[in-house]
DNA sequence: CTGAAAGCGCTAACAT
DNA sequence: ATGTTAGCGCTTTCAG
């Protein structure tokens, strides 16, 4: 089934290629009466121009690409879905790829979109150091970060929510419920996310003038099932915390599972917050008291800004902070022994 | 930053772009010496071969497409996940696009892929009567489906598992249970899982010699939403059933919620059945009963089978049903009246 | 307003 | 074993 091509459809309508093109790409100079012919005849043949075609010259095809560690994770999805309304939006299409935490794959990823010519990647998984993110800043591909930072943020574009600034929510609110033994369960140690609400955490506790009792750290890896088996040491330790800060809200619900096993009620004898507002936290069994990143939203204008800077060709990097929003479900109330 | 070219190397290492481009391709017809020098000055050069310029040539670039409703949809992402690891270990890009169930965002997303030149495409959430499939067909790219059928199958490829033996399986397991009063929660309803889940429904209450009750079938849209509220509404019926087959594993958990909401003990009270097992079922808290389709699993599959297919240039239609599991967990006991 | 011609980076005969 | 020469389908000067 051969693609009919530009030089056909000119052949057809007794004009050059050149013509077809300019009518192709709304150049003025073209006769109404000849682009509307041309036009015809493309419609007749239902002609789609070889965007590699025109790629090989424009070295872009009109493409992004999103690395995220895995889809499956509803944050992942959410974000990706955002980031993907939007390119459908300007016309473009995306490249997903999933890293799976790994740096080998994360490079093989980029290099890969690298030489797809893809106009512009969006990292949602970086680690503080990460390789895959040097590679793509050397080949001078632009580049968005979503959700997190590296260590050395400067001269990237990002856009993230204030996480140091919702862990201190989140913990202020616990305080101000009346907690005052509040646990923090981390997620993996080295994290971006994970240290800037651990910052928040100490500075909520200081502002109280509470201190920071290293007994109710505990690290923690963003995942339920190990939420749930520190969650059960958490409620069976002696001297418990009233409350537990999660890191996010898949820990939030592991932690939540543990509760329910072990009959400890939610949240009457233990309050748990947590971070991110997936659509899980939101379901009438779980109500979770969390902290929202505004997911969706998040992706969507990261996506927005990315394809706007590659539209205007602008290189100055445009650094976006939001702010998280507290959502109050039903996991928080005030400790029972005060 | 200018990439540097297959003309760039050859310059470098006093050889044609010929020679170069057979390296590139394992051409045997190249001294073992120059060889080498090539490879060495494409390291050191950093050098890796336009996709855009050879996909021109081979009219395909190494890229699946993969269409589904939602990516936020459990059961599409992890489907996402199979196709796309697949897609990583044979050198495939991955496209993802969603359509939201519209078939005006359906269609321009297949002539996008189709402009795009990818080597397949890969449908997960087609339409019984789907205009993006047959356009898709029309344009001779390969095509896949992985999940469901459209009216017409023949001729493409599939991987699905038996819906209707699914269903079965999921009926026939209450009535073991001492079931008699079934009621069947359906999905969106001309669609191909619900109609073949039905017909297991069916099928299953026939054998068993029960009559099929049209009060016990309601009309749901596989949300959680919906199923919430229809939920409550079986629930208050005079002499309502002592167990639901729900078409999936959302309306399920959705059911399990307004049962929580109205205090009927599961499985005590009421027997709950879902379907496609998405990772929530598994949660401690939610423990639901199900018939697997061991998403990932089929996504995988469906990648291998049109990537293998592609690259023997196989053109006889696979076809394949897998079959489904029952997964017995808690939200399924004899009835409490016999 | 339109055509001819060059070229994007690479592959694939065809020579040598 | 290696080089030469055409393109792949499209855009883009440069002429006319």
């Amino acid at each position: 089934m051969k693609r009919i091509t530009i030089e056909d459809i000119a052949r057809e309508c007794n004009v050059s290629k050149s013509t077809v093109s300019r009518v192709l790409n709304n150049s003025p100079h073209v006769k109404s009466s000849t682009r509307k012919k041309v036009l015809e005849v493309m419609k007749k043949y239902n002609y789609t121009p070889n965007i590699l075609a025109r790629g090989l010259i424009a070295k872009k095809i009109g493409a992004l690409g999103v690395i995220v560690s895995d889809i499956t994770n509803p944050f992942h999805s959410l974000l990706v879905r955002g980031i993907g309304d939007i390119c459908r939006t300007y016309g473009y299409s995306l490249f997903l790829c999933n890293t799976d935490g790994r740096v080998d794959e994360e490079i093989k990823h980029v290099r890969s979109l690298i030489q797809r010519s893809v106009d512009g990647i969006i990292f949602a998984s970086i680690k503080l150091k990460d390789e895959g993110l040097e590679e793509a800043k050397k080949s001078g591909i632009p580049i968005l970060l979503v959700g997190r930072l590296p260590e050395k943020e400067e001269g990237f574009n990002y856009v993230i929510v204030d996480n140091e600034l919702g862990g201190y929510m989140a913990v202020n609110y616990l305080i101000s419920l009346g907690h005052r033994k509040i646990a923090y369960l981390s997620g993996p140690w080295d994290t971006w996310p994970n240290i800037r609400r651990f910052e928040g955490y100490k500075r909520a506790l200081e502002e109280a003038g509470l201190s920071i009792d290293k007994k109710y750290i505990f690290k923690g890896d963003f995942t339920l099932d190990t939420a749930y088996s520190i969650g059960t040491k958490i409620l069976m330790m002696r001297d418990r915390p009233t409350s537990v800060f999660c890191a996010n809200d898949m820990s939030a619900i592991g932690l939540l599972e543990a509760c329910m096993e072990l009959g400890v009620k939610v949240p009457e004898e233990m309050s748990i917050i947590g971070f991110d507002d997936i659509p899980l936290s939101s379901f009438r069994t779980i109500q979770l008291t969390t902290v929202s990143q505004s997911i969706y939203d998040q992706g969507a204008l990261a996506g927005k800004i990315l394809l706007e800077k590659l539209q205007n060709e602008d290189n100055t990097p445009t650094q976006l902070t939001l702010p998280p929003k507290l959502i109050i479900r039903k996991t928080c109330a005030p400790p029972k022994e005060v």
